[in-house]
Formats: C-alpha cells, structure tokens, sequence
DNA sequence: GGGGTAAGTTCCAAATAATGAAACTCGATT
DNA sequence: AATCGAGTTTCATTATTTGGAACTTACCCC
C-alpha cells in the first residue's frame, strides 16, 4: 500500500501492520489471511510479534486485531520533534486567524500527502482525527506542489505510483496532464486545486523549501467556490508564500543540540 | 524501554525506533550506536530499514534520524479504530464541560500510562501534542487504577517493572507501597493521585471495564489543592463513574461489522 | 448430542536472511 | 599531505524465517 514491501523481515512485518490499518476497523486474523500475500503460519507470526511488541493490539472478546497504542506514542515522538509541524504551530494559528479560511500543513508519506496539522476556520479542531489523514498526491493543491519541487528523480517515482482515479470532472486523468501541471507550478511557485478531488472545493498550496531547495512539506489554504474564486485564492500568494518562508527558516535553523566538543 | 526486545528481527528493529523515539530530538548515527547494543552493520541496516519504511525520517541537511511520518499516518489509524478513544469522545466533552476540570483518558502500554485523549478545562485543546504523552503507571491516578482492575497475573509483571522514582514526598516507594494502594483502589473502585507525581496536582481516576471485567482504559479528573481536596474530587466520583460505564457499554457494543454470511 | 466445518495453532526440515568483524570510502580537520 | 572519525560495504558464518501439513480447539447445524 505504501512502503514497498521487501527490506527483509521487517519491511514484510509493517506491511502487515498497515493491511491492519487499511482495513479501517478491527479485523479478524482470516480476513487478513484472504487478502494477504503470506501463508498461514507466516502471517500468524507476525502478527503475534506484532501483537506482542504492541504494535497490534489485541481484542479477546472480539478476537480482532487493530493498530495498537504504542504507535499512538511513537507518532507523538514523530510529530513533536519533526522540524516542521511543531515549529509551524504558531505560524498556522496566525495565518488562520489573518485569513479565516481552513490551512492544511502536509508532507509526503511515500506517494501520498499526509495532512500533519490543520487550523479549521469553522469547527474547533480535532485531535487526531484530523492529523495523520492521508490523500493522493496527484490531485489535492498541496500534493502537485510538493511534486512540483522535488528533485526529478524523485518526482518521477512518485508520479508512476499514482493510480488516477477521477473524483470529479477536473481531476487530472493522467501522468502526462500531471506532469504539464506540474511544470506550471514550478514556473508559478505556487499550485492549485481546481474542484480536482472535491466538486465545489478549492485550494492553493505554496511548497516549503529548505535553504538547500529540498521539499519540507506544503502548506495550503482551503476554500469554496460559494465563497471565492481561484483569482481570489491567488491575491493570498504573497501573505501564505511569507509564512511558508518562515517556517521553512525556523526548521532549517533547527541545529541539532550540540555535538559533544571535539577531543 | 518497553517491549522486551525479542521477537526476532522485527522486535529489535522496533527496539532501535523506540531508541530514535526516546532521544526527543534529532539523532545521529553515532550516538545511536553509543547507546545500542548493536554492532555498527547491525544498527546500521536496521536504520537504512526503517528509513525505507518511512518508520525514521533522515534529515539529509544535519544528517540526523527522526521518528518518520508513516508513524502518524499509522497512530490515526489506531487511534480511529480502537474502540475506546472515538467512542468516549463526546462524554469527555460532556464531562469536561460539566466539571470544569482537565479530563484524561488513558490506556496502558506495556508498563506506562498512555494518554489518549483529553478536555483542559483552561487551554484549548493541542493537537499530538497532547495525545500520545506518557507518564508512569505508579503514581498517577489512572496508572495505579487500571493496574488495580487488571487480572493478577498481569499486574504482577508490571509492578515488576516500574522503576520507583520519587518525584514528591507523596510518591509511593516500592512495590510493596504500591500492592497495599492497589489492593485499596480495588476495593473503592477508584484510585486518587495524592500529589504524587506533582506537588500541589492532585486527581481521581476511574476504570473503564469491559463487559468480561477487562480493562479497557482509565478515566481522570485532574485538580490542583488550590481549587479542591481529595474529598472535594471524592463526590465527583458518582458522576465520573457513570461517564466511565457508559463509554465501556458503548465501547464494547462495538460488533465487529457483519462477517460474510456463512454458507 | 453427534458430526462436520472452519478458525486458530504448532511442528520441523529446507531455504533464506541476519550477523558482525574487518576492510574500505569519503570529508573534514590539523 | 596526513590523520581522524563518521558512515558504508563486504562476505563467510550462523541463526532465523519459512510454509506445507498435521493438529487442536470452537462453533454450528442437524
């Protein structure tokens, strides 16, 4: 689904554990065995090492397995000491506030957008029912514009993998639409979304580069087409370009605390 | 750290992203291997693994490792699917604006608490930067709790392995302290936290018990002896304890959604 | 209550992957 | 230019994983 699998044993165990997670809801071990690629014995190894490390969690009155609470730890680990999510807080609530529209913060994971932390203009926020939601890359305002400023390589990988699925009308059908839209957002700076995933839905995302050029994540501001236009998201390009600049100075300034002196 | 290393490959690799996790701060490969029981290759293809997995996130400016985003992706999908966290939702928010003080709700991994969800009376509510802290399981109001609801045997394994650290005058010293306070919590159905873990920070927690008697999770109102008294958060328990049944009723009606019909 | 079916669990020889000492590369310092 | 230390690769040895098949429940239907 993600990861490809492979890297031995350990890659073939988290593939598991993301089968339990796609599964969205508490899985019984023969549905796993129906849509996994390993026999029996194999499968039920892992998920009892899995299960064991706390990595699975357990069920005995349903005799489910679900993901398990020590990711719930872990994840609060990779969240607060990610350069950037943490450092973006405060700029997010001020950019928020500024524009009273809805702000997603997301990297890559893989070949698709991971959304890290939200302001919602409306609702309050919510926990981690919002964090750690994922979308495809190739059709969200964010996903295109990280694309649109990786290295080739990279880029080129993570084109091939998406599977272009049309949400609307507008979604982009393929690799080669998405690759003349991905050069516009080079030339721009700046990408939207236009009604691509959502009818009535539309974005513009601006990437945040590091000092070396490299892809930190996106930072995006979301609207309506009841309440604007895309010339209208445009005209914010320069305030959300200024944060996105400095969130990616705050996280690049991050030095990692000092290295003990030298002999 | 928390699980016993074990379990073959996937155990240690999961042993070496607790370590990245437990640094709190961008790490070097160096220092990992100062601090592993690995040889440099070992620890060294562990890394590259993960790494590949999107487990860790190496930072190629500082050359540093971090706990990776597919960690979030993955903690949304636990916290989403577990039965408890999405299920009590509503009643914390019911609870907190009832009583007017922090709520926490928590679940045990291995031997720590783990805080899942909660409701600050004062602050608005953050993000994972709440969600997926930790704290010891012997002196803190839910800690002691659910260890006091848990089947014998399992208690006793982890009685075994907390470490005693006095943070106040209050906290409990040793093992045996701690068997005669569970004994007590097992017989009132709840368990205060007598500024144990912070001087002037008291609170009283309920269990949260399955049908078959199994501890699903621990529920806490948290004070200070500024506000209230013990006896103070005493009467508060009818109502605490009724919020506590009905989010193990809800939670444990969770039917796994219809197997295919049989034959 | 008996017989059947399917889920979940254990076994073990063969196949595969992990191991780690040592040698090597590469940059930065002296 | 020489040195040092971080990071990376190699490869014969060793230990682990693998998975077909047999086994043991638990449940359901008649």
């Amino acid at each position: 689904m993600s990861a490809p699998i492979g890297d031995g044993t350990v890659g073939k165990a988290l593939s598991v554990l993301d089968q339990v997670a796609a599964f969205g809801r508490p899985v019984r071990f023969v549905e796993l065995i129906a849509a996994s690629p390993f026999p029996k014995a194999t499968l039920y190894r892992f998920v009892q090492t899995l299960t064991n490390q706390g990595m699975l969690s357990f069920d005995p009155d349903h005799a489910t397995y679900a993901p398990g609470v020590r990711l719930v730890r872990l994840a609060h680990a990779a969240w607060a000491q990610s350069s950037l999510a943490p450092v973006a807080r405060p700029y997010l609530d001020a950019l928020s506030e500024s524009l009273g529209e809805t702000i997603h913060l997301a990297q890559l994971d893989h070949a698709q957008v991971l959304y890290v932390d939200k302001r919602s203009a409306a609702r309050p926020l919510e926990m981690f029912s919002d964090a750690g939601k994922i979308g495809p890359a190739y059709c969200t305002g964010v996903g295109k514009t990280m694309l649109a400023f990786m290295e080739n390589g990279a880029t080129d990988d993570i084109v091939e993998q998406q599977s272009f699925h049309r949400f609307t009308p507008n979604t982009l059908a393929d690799a080669v639409a998405l690759r003349a839209e991905l050069a516009e957002i080079r030339e721009n700076g700046y990408g939207f979304d236009r009604e691509e995933h959502e009818p009535g839905i539309i974005c513009i995302a601006v990437p945040i580069l590091s000092d070396s050029g490299r892809v930190l994540g996106g930072l995006s501001v979301t609207s309506s087409t009841d309440r604007t236009n895309l010339a209208g998201l445009e005209r914010l390009v320069p305030e959300i370009q200024e944060t996105a600049k400095q969130i990616a100075r705050e996280a690049s300034a991050w030095r990692f605390p000092d290295r003990v002196a030298s002999t």
